[in-house]
DNA sequence: GCCGCGCCGATTGTTGACAATCATACGAGC
DNA sequence: GCTCGTATGATTGTCAACAATCGGCGCGGC
């Protein structure tokens, strides 16, 4: 990205940034569980900060979905429903098969080295037979496959979508892909773009997240 | 929605999601232009609140992607280039294309109705002649159809879209179709949910957003 | 004349304190 | 024994003051 004698703005972020990226980390993972309340005074003190950042940090996630504001009350971190998870993978699909489209019509040779690296990622982390390896290297592959089409409000979307899937993972950690399953289908996927097979690549694209919502949720509801 | 009987919790919304709201509604129509900044003790005064609550609405704007914070500076609303306005439309066509299929796949009654009175409104509203109550009726009429996709998080990601798409227009005004055409081709795609014919939906709403794009900027680009 | 340096007003970032509201526990009354 | 009313503790909502940083202006030096 930034090449050698590219002088780039310095990064600044401010501090409800920086405390919102962890807040929406510890909830991607679980520390916080669904339905949790999340105190104000012990979340202020933990980050060292005021009460005021560590509030705007919060009312971010609350834009984004992932904090849900009962007044008065406090806020709580969302719990996915069924239908959650549904809403949750279908939007997925809206975002990423058109990014696969843009993919496809724009700078594939970039799309397919940059998915190819993310492919060898999740490879290693399946070896490792590591749980939350591979799903950091499967929401990694899928970050990427969105990034690639260049649009950065999809991007923006994106990665709330991937929080909330990681969310339903960590909550039904047992229905999870085998590992080889799992690199194939998304290997299917890069070799699809390589081929410039777009027909193939949305029907793939289609049928991953619509397994996932089988695989997750009773399928006759 | 509310059927008598059926007691809701009351709606209390939060300090800092009314200003949000407002502020929103503000950028939308150009109240404040792209690029201007906006002062927290001036906006305080303004809505009579302190500076605490507002920086908290501020920072949902910014997490939506309509308010860009540049550190020890002050927040700015974005200006949107020639590539913001294909991302948003193809962001767009992305969420509607989605909630087109939903919608033939879910419940295609209710959907009818409720998008035939949007269409109603967006008639009156170009009989009227009036651009802004035209833009008001079409902007409604896209929120209708993703609401009645039924999915929650596409229907926030279109809110967002619809406000950023506003403010295109509200920018490059003299681009906007002629009522009878914007009439048209919203009634082609009632009709074209009315009637079933998901084929014919799915090319209505890609060629309505790529035409877009075409009429906002320099096709050649 | 031009460039670098330091001061100054203005704005943002942060904090601690105060007011308002809610949940819980306890006791009076029926 | 159960219900309602009340007091209390804790938490959230709000505010005004303080600290830090930035942009602009004027001065001195080269």
């Amino acid at each position: 990205m930034s090449e050698l004698g590219e002088l780039e703005p310095v990064a600044r972020q401010s501090t409800a940034e920086l405390i919102a990226a962890q807040l929406r980390s510890a909830i991607m993972y679980g520390v916080f569980a669904p339905g949790t309340q999340l105190g104000e005074a012990e979340l202020a003190a933990r980050f060292a900060v005021s009460r005021g950042p560590l509030r705007e940090a919060m009312q971010r996630l609350v834009q984004e979905g992932l904090l849900r504001g009962e007044r008065h009350r406090g806020l709580f971190v969302i719990d996915l429903s069924a239908s959650d998870v549904r809403d949750v993978y279908l939007a997925r699909l809206a975002i990423e098969r058109t990014s696969c489209q843009l993919i496809m019509s724009g700078n594939r040779g970039e799309a397919v080295v940059r998915l190819a690296e993310a492919l060898d990622n999740l490879v290693a982390a399946g070896q490792s037979r590591d749980r939350n390896a591979m799903s950091d290297a499967d929401q990694a592959f899928h970050q990427t496959l969105v990034s690639c089409s260049g649009n950065t409000r999809l991007e923006r979307m994106a990665q709330t979508l991937l929080v909330e899937t990681r969310m339903c993972l960590a909550a039904l950690q047992e229905h999870y892909p085998e590992p080889d399953e799992l690199v194939a289908e998304h290997r299917a996927l890069v070799d699809a773009i390589s081929d410039g097979d777009e027909q193939q690549l949305i029907s793939l694209i289609e049928s991953h997240m619509l397994e996932s919502i089988d695989r997750l949720v009773p399928p006759s509801s």
